[in-house]
DNA sequence: CAGGTTCCTCAGGGAACCCTCAGGTGGCCG
DNA sequence: CGGCCACCTGAGGGTTCCCTGAGGAACCTG
């Protein structure tokens, strides 16, 4: 349901250590996909665009040097490498692969989580304002928002006041609330803010169905995701 | 050109080791700068202004992860810490302390290097290889741009700023933002940037279709093109 | 030293945006 | 059912923000 987590694909053919390593990704907020070879890849970066991926250097099929060298060619997917082979050769040809860190088995997951960690800070990934209601995408750091697959054009101020609704969702808000964390005022003009959630609700609630909730005599309210099954 | 060279610091107290690690990297093209022990450290971290800094942990006078902790709080400036204790809470308490990779005593030169690159190269600090935005490639180590297989003629100063766009392709930069990172100014002259990124659009956008997306109010954001494959 | 290139500043025009206002709409309560 | 009040929303003025051509200073280069 962390549509917003970062998200990381693993590669590991040997089945304990597999789901080891999920459990442990997935403990630590990852959005994580587990793969015993490298068959599905290229389509799997497609549709689930990993920030990052955990990858056995010997596989079944493809080397994980050859992945290593797809997405280096094709994204900006942050790569590391894990293997038993301990060899000063074989660790430098990972590097050479693309690889971000290489961490030789067996290892803590404490470590691979630090390092985990420490990979994805340099690369920006650890994403701060990335925030989603139902089919609705917030992207702050991206100035970008996007609706049903539908990028919708806002400006500075309507974003401003998306993300606002958007972190406190499920909560009501009242206009002064919204003036003084939005516009920093300490007036008292609840028509700016009703002025502003019209035009959003506009742009964003072309379909019928309603995103931004008027609580009357009180303020407004953005709903939670979707009651959906969660399967976590 | 010199400078224009990544700078590396390095803080390690045995003499031959320091030496040794300041040859490898001399010999690499970095502009490196040795010290014993970290007691002229914030000062140098002013002036010599490093990209990396490799630090032993266990120093005469300060700790290591004291050092690393002070470049985190200050700085972007990357850390590789250096160290012989190889227990697993040790390597641990480096990456807490903001380290971007750990490297164990005995150690070759050459991971030293491999490690050193992919930390600079992940942190943006490499003048490395190639970037590609859809049909545009920038070559920054040739200095060379092509748009749709044609090249195009830019000065040095417009290379810097593409290369900082490319770089950061996907995310809103504002304009104070992109004039520390470009120019290295305190000063805030919006026109400066907008002046480039007017050249730089005449160049490249010829055929109609945009590059350099501005988002008003906020700054200007290259967008990454990759296909929306996402089915929700 | 002359010519060319590059870097930066300046200022005008134009477009986008922010906010206000006023009339319309719909819910709530007597 | 009628009045009141809170909310909605289209229009418009003032302002800010952005683009871009022109030009001087500094820097190579021959």
């Amino acid at each position: 349901m962390d549509s917003d987590a970062v998200r990381v694909l693993v590669v590991e053919d040997d089945a304990v250590l597999r789901s080891c390593i999920r459990d442990g990704l997935t403990d630590a907020g990852y959005q994580v996909r587990a793969e015993p070879d490298g068959s599905a890849f290229p389509a799997l970066v497609e549709t689930f665009r990993p920030d990052l991926a955990v990858l056995d250097v010997m596989l079944p099929g493809s080397s994980g040097l050859q992945l290593a060298r797809h997405l280096r060619a094709h994204t900006d997917t942050a790569v590391l490498f894990l293997t038993a082979r301990d060899a000063v050769a074989d660790r430098l040809a990972g590097f050479e692969a693309g690889a971000d860190d290489y961490i030789v088995k067996p290892f803590v997951m404490a470590e691979l989580l630090a390092r985990t960690r420490a990979v994805l800070r340099r690369s920006g990934k650890l994403r701060s304002g990335r925030l989603q209601v139902s089919d609705l995408l917030v992207d702050e750091d991206a100035g970008e928002v996007i609706r049903a697959g539908q990028p919708v054009q806002v400006t500075a101020t309507e974003l401003r006041l998306l993300c606002y609704l958007a972190r406190n969702r499920g909560r009501v808000l009242s206009k002064t609330q919204i003036l003084t964390q939005v516009w920093g005022y300490e007036a008292y003009d609840p028509n700016l803010v009703e002025a502003y959630v019209s035009g959003l609700r506009r742009k964003l609630e072309t379909n019928g169905d309603r995103l931004i909730h008027t609580v009357r005599g009180i303020g407004y309210r953005m709903n939670q995701a979707e009651p959906q099954m969660r399967a976590s």
